[in-house]
RNA sequence: GUCCCCAUCGUCUAGAGGCCUAGGACACCGCCCUUUCACGGCGAUAACACGAGUUCGAAUCUCGUUGGGGACGCCA
């Protein structure tokens, strides 16, 4: 049987963290197999579904490159055919009529809460052998419920978690369509599964409670039952539950951090599953290894810092050109022109080994655009009487040296002989006014990136002001 | 409260009864490289939650305890 997985996100916010590696690992299951990825869109809620949660989920996909073979599918849009599957079970005697209402109904669990319950719905308008029903109230509008074995066990293999076995007598009757006539999550999942012949359903494993109950109803419908994989959660850096409040944050927000997305996908991709000793690896090395069997089935911390080593790693393995195209926008949006000298390219090339993020990258190119005005503190420290002579005559140097870096190089220790001076004298100067700060890539390559003319435009602004 | 799940270094994990004196990675610390800071290289510290049992032998199997998480909606 050819494999189908399926990601089925609810579009009340964005793709989360946890979200979105749920969908790596159902994406990678399909694809190690060659088997098809569906994406499905959860959306009856229709009080909290929104199309920019829809969009946010789409784009967030699609940052990470994963890619479906069929849909979005939307459940709002496959209303007749629950309706139709509801008559069915009606029909077969596998659902009935419900009229309790909800306010009777949390009567119902409260006085269960308070004997120690669990709270759930009684039964009492499920129809049994012999059992007289209560009469039907006028004006209430009846939800349908799915009439639950009570005897027995349901159990399955889970393929992240091992067996897992509930007892029917803890499973109650649950609505499968709501009193306007629409039909509720667990059930919709079941009849989506059930027609898009989905074979193993990865998902997150808050949803291991419900898995019971859409195996009954499966069942019922004399459906075939797919195999489950129940994915632990993820918990926050801080180890709590990923909540708004705890960085909850949408894959996107670490597009925005500059995160590359194969770093978050290598990242996310290690969280709860492993090759062995395997740490870095490409997409589509994962997709070889990928297997459901080395899933932990405990819940996995976020790292931020393992992160961010990840995707220093990759910063450094992406070419200049690449980086400069991610990283121009993010000066735009910072009011940042970015001039032809020095190339925004070079200008990679020179940091790109020294920052975690696309951000970071963008503050060390910054300088090289504004106009820049170093700390006057900072500047008085580091710019000695001693060194303004031979900062004089690197200017006057520079004016007509071979512009390279060994070049530049052989001149500054030339001038640092010359003038008895130990190097951090003459350079540490040298960067504060150029970069504005005293912690820079070797000065040479540094002094290098820049144009002959910046580099004494931004020289001679400050050695004037000392001579005069 | 009831049901379900989980439990190895600070964190992510390797480990499917002897290969474990418990391995790797991130972080941390130290050293080297570097007349700055990073990068890089080398090294150190650091864990099987607890208690019974099974076994010649248990991180690995069983039970219990403790701790954590999830679910108990006309939400998904």
């Amino acid at each position: 049987m050819t494999v189908r997985t399926r990601f089925a996100p609810s579009p009340t916010g964005y793709l989360h963290i946890g979200g979105a590696r749920t969908a790596l690992f159902s994406w990678a299951y399909a694809r190690k197999h060659g088997g098809t990825f569906i994406l499905r869109i959860e959306d009856t809620d229709v009080e909290r579904s929104t199309p920019e949660a829809v969009q946010a989920i789409l784009d967030g996909m699609s940052w990470l490159n994963l890619d479906y073979d069929e849909g979005p599918f939307y459940q709002m849009r496959r209303m007749p055919r629950y309706r139709e599957v509801i008559e069915q079970l009606l029909a077969s005697g596998h659902a009935y009529y419900c009229y309790t209402t909800p306010a009777e109904l949390e009567e119902l669990r409260e006085a269960q809460r308070a004997r120690g319950e669990k709270p759930r719905y009684d039964g009492r308008w499920r129809s049994e052998a012999g059992k007289v029903l209560p009469a039907v109230p006028a004006g209430v509008r009846p939800v349908v419920r799915f009439k639950n074995p009570t005897e027995g066990v349901v159990a399955w293999r889970d393929m992240v978690k091992g067996d897992i076995e509930f007892a029917n007598s803890e499973l109650d009757d649950l609505i499968i369509a709501r009193a306007d006539g629409t039909p509720t999550y667990n059930f919709c999942v079941v009849v989506d599964d059930w027609d898009m012949q989905i074979t193993q359903v990865i998902r997150g494993d808050d949803h291991v409670n419900n898995t019971p109950r859409q195996i009954n109803i499966l069942r019922a419908l004399g459906a075939t039952v797919p195999q489950y994989a129940h994915l632990s959660m993820i918990l926050g850096d801080d180890g709590q539950k990923l909540s708004k409040r705890h960085g909850a944050v949408s894959v996107m927000q670490y597009d925005e951090d500059g995160y590359l997305p194969e770093a978050v996908i290598n990242y996310l991709a290690r969280l709860g599953w492993s090759h062995g000793d395997e740490e870095v690896f490409s997409v589509a090395q994962f997709c070889e290894w990928f297997d459901l069997d080395h899933i932990t089935p405990s819940a996995a911390q976020f790292n931020t810092e393992k992160l961010n080593w990840l995707n220093s790693h990759y910063l450094k393995l992406s070419d200049n050109t690449r980086l400069a195209g991610l990283v121009r926008p993010r000066l735009i949006a910072r009011g940042v022109e970015v001039g032809a000298a020095p190339s925004l390219e070079s200008v990679m090339g020179l940091y790109k080994e020294r920052v975690a993020t696309l951000n970071e990258l963008a503050d060390a190119a910054e300088v090289f655009y504004i106009d820049l005005h170093p700390d006057p503190a900072l500047l008085a420290a580091q710019l000695s009487s001693e060194a303004v002579p031979a900062l004089n005559e690197l200017a006057q140097r520079f004016a007509s040296l071979a512009w390279d870096a060994p070049a530049i190089g052989a001149l500054i220790k030339e001038l640092v002989t010359k003038h008895g001076l130990k190097m951090p004298k003459l350079a540490m100067p040298l960067r504060v006014m150029l970069v504005g700060q005293t912690q820079t890539p070797s000065v040479d390559a540094l002094v290098a990136v820049f144009p002959r003319e910046l580099v004494l435009e931004r020289m001679e602004r400050h050695l004037r002001k000392i001579s005069s």
